[in-house]
DNA sequence: GCCAACGTTGGC
DNA sequence: GCCAACGTTGGC
């Protein structure tokens, strides 16, 4: 189990879009950058990821589970970018801000922060529980038990 | 809209 | 394989 962040701008891809897409989830086509792919290679069913508005927002809105592992990028005619899927797990009862991110010397390594230009960023367990809290989201919660389900 | 950070490209 | 030029991202 591990976690991750995954950065979209709401204008091209948001958290209400991806909401609507359900269980179905969502390819998490248009990365190319070797860092960010190289992340999505390794992640594993079931973990999870924040949702990160950039641009617009500037926040921790949400968090979502990878439901298939890497595979070609449809979006991507050289055939070198890969993409996860991802469905919605929960919103995030009160958005986490990047400037909360950066006001809590808890997160001061976060990616976010250090990296803030990676779209697929990884987060540290003690990072994961710290956002969790800020958020309002009880920080030992998986995932909600109707998420768990598979199929 | 500016500009810093930084990844990528391409000439040598 | 180095590195300068260039393009893109994204915060401010």
């Amino acid at each position: 189990m591990a976690y991750w962040l995954l950065k979209s701008e709401p204008d091209a891809f948001s958290w209400d879009d991806l909401t609507e897409k359900g269980k179905a989830g969502e390819p998490w086509t248009g990365v190319r950058n070797y860092t960010a792919r190289n992340h999505m290679k390794a992640m594993q069913k079931g973990d999870l990821c924040f949702f990160y508005h950039s641009n617009i927002g500037k926040e921790i809105v949400g968090i979502c589970e990878v439901i298939a592992l890497a595979h070609p990028d449809e979006t991507d005619d050289t055939g070198k970018w890969e993409c996860v899927d991802v469905r919605a797990v929960e919103r995030m009862p009160q958005p986490v801000t990047l400037a909360d991110v950066k006001a809590n010397p808890k997160l001061s390594e976060m990616a976010l922060v250090t990296s803030f230009r990676l779209s697929v960023q990884p987060v540290l367990a003690d990072e994961w529980a710290e956002v969790c809290r800020m958020g309002r989201l009880a920080p030992a919660k998986k995932a909600p038990t109707s998420a768990k389900k598979k199929n």
